[in-house]
RNA sequence: UCCUCGGUAGCUCAAUUGGCAGAGCACGCGGCUGUUAACCGUGUGGUUGCAGGUUCGAGUCCUGCCCGGGGAGCCA
């Protein structure tokens, strides 16, 4: 038997519904329902879409009572047969079989652990590999496929050039957290200097090396050349965070513009974002109504409507401040300027105050990294996040220091080598130019737009500490 | 990492004051004239997260550890 990439699959002999049709589909049976006339319903999914399709299976097939009886959730099958109107309610089409091929047995029926009953998302976790298998990471999947195909839209249509920073990197991009060190050294039999101290020499790339955490840094030299670039790709982070909205290996998306301030990088900020929730809404359609249908407490339509109509909010660090003071909300740990805003203040802000994204931007110069541009107050930096309701930031960027000396400056006080940054401070000595960019979270706006509480439940294999068991 | 709640059959959960470890679903078998969370009957299924302790007796109480959820911090 041959096999090829198929086109024509279960979301478009739906769609189409072409009564009389001879259809072959190909896929997994979801369930399996005996009827009291001696014949069986079969449920059968593909993954491209939500709902699954319904064949019937009649008692004069040659396999039926040797094989369709058979049939459990999870067995693959390939069907030919006719789309017919059903007379039932829950379907317009279903087809009526003239050949059930089983292609894959589930050998052990009891230990099979998907079943036609709704599972906890902590148990599907348990098991990643079959999880796809499901509505929910269906509809989950091809939202994140929407998204990221978006992306790419969005950056392209406006003459962006898509760049792929590098993954290991000897750079740890002050401040953007703890690093995965990368070695190729036998850890059973490490290489020592006099000083007794590890000795990188002997290692691979003779120095050490990280997983990068950002690629924010190649993104600005390349920005200093193309003019508009972005990198969309993995990134690592060390940190022993463990939250729904933090992942220790996740998706980042990082244009960089050249000859673009803080309110230009805001401005293409709030057009990505809502280009990527108007296209995902629009391509997405039946996997958000039945995410949304599960899980009826977090509205998902409603507020993306409203975000892509509305200006996103923009309010100075500053601002934002005085705001929370005068707000007399009972805060657990109570605002103070120069110090870094609680979850609880975003959230008042965000949720409560404005209810819709807001930028905040202009932060303190302590609490940001020495490559944010200082501000002519020589207090704040010019820094913008982007939050929004119920997931947080989901952006963070600025306008970058382009003036030698300031750059220079910085690092003295934060104490960083300009050695392990000699090219970085090149930029600024050969045709510097005013520059921004920012990183969004992709998975956090995959979370966002489906409504899932757990991050690690919208990336196929999440990474957390303590978790990669597969 | 800290705070907090939890871990009982393959899954989702119950078990009163410390007193015989249960139900639904799944799976097997039988039945049923179009089902769709199918239905009816029946059967299989347990080291109560792990290791100690208290007690005549521990799923239940105590100590330590492991794992999971929620919150916080760090961030995207």
């Amino acid at each position: 038997m041959k096999y090829v990439a198929r086109a024509n699959r279960i979301k478009n002999i739906l769609s189409t519904a072409n009564i009389g049709a001879s259809v072959k589909i190909q896929g997994w049976v979801r369930s399996r329902r005996d009827s009291k006339g001696g014949f069986s319903f079969l449920d059968i999914s593909d993954g491209s879409c939500v709902a699954g399709i319904q064949v019937i299976a009649d008692r004069s097939l040659p396999n039926y009572d040797s094989e369709v009886k058979h049939l459990t959730t999870g067995c693959s099958v390939e069907i030919e047969g006719n789309l017919q109107k059903s007379p039932g309610t829950k379907q317009q089409v279903e087809v009526l079989a003239k050949r059930i091929n089983v292609i894959g047995w589930v050998d052990n029926p009891t230990a099979y652990p998907l079943q036609k009953k709704r599972h906890s998302l902590e148990f599907l976790r348990e098991i990643a590999h079959l999880r796809a298998r499901t509505r929910t990471f269906g509809a989950v999947s091809r939202i994140r496929n929407s998204l990221s195909n978006a992306t790419h839209n969005f950056f392209q249509s406006r003459g962006f050039l898509y760049i792929h920073t590098p993954i290991i990197t000897p750079s740890d991009c002050e401040g953007a957290g703890e690093l995965f060190r990368v070695t190729a050294i036998e850890l059973d039999n490490v290489p020592k200097n006099s000083n007794g101290e590890v000795d990188f020499r002997q290692d691979f790339f003779g120095r050490p090396v990280f997983l990068t955490v950002s690629g924010q840094l190649y993104a600005e030299a390349y920005a200093s050349a193309l003019t508009n670039v972005y990198t969309f790709g993995p990134t690592f982070r060390a940190d022993n965070s463990n939250t729904p909205r933090h992942l220790a290996e996740f998706w980042m998306v990082e244009p960089e513009m050249a000859f673009c301030d803080l309110e230009g990088d805001m401005d293409l900020a709030e057009s990505y974002v809502k280009h990527l929730f108007r296209s995902v809404l629009e391509d997405c359609t039946e996997d958000i109504e039945f995410l949304e249908r599960l899980t009826p407490e977090t509205k998902i339509i409603e507020p993306l409507t409203r975000f892509i109509d509305s200006e996103f909010e923009r309010i100075s660090y500053t601002e934002a401040v005085k705001l929370l003071e005068q707000s007399h909300q009972p805060f657990e740990v109570p605002v103070k300027w120069g110090t870094n805003l609680q979850s609880e203040h975003e959230r008042f802000l965000c949720e409560k105050y404005f209810g819709k994204p807001i930028f905040i931007f202009n932060y303190p110069k302590q609490i940001k990294p020495f490559y944010m541009r200082v501000n002519e107050d020589n207090k704040t930096v010019a820094a913008m996040d982007l939050l929004i309701p119920r997931i947080g930031e989901i952006i963070g960027g600025s306008q970058r220091e382009e003036r030698l000396d300031v750059l220079q400056e910085r690092m003295r006080e934060l104490n960083i080598d300009p050695r392990d940054y000699w090219w970085y401070i090149d930029l600024r000595r050969f045709g510097s130019v005013p520059h921004s960019g920012f990183g969004l979270g992709f998975d956090r706006v995959v979370q966002f737009v489906s409504g899932m509480r757990n991050i690690r439940d919208v990336i196929p294999f999440p990474r957390t500490p303590n978790s990669a068991e597969l």
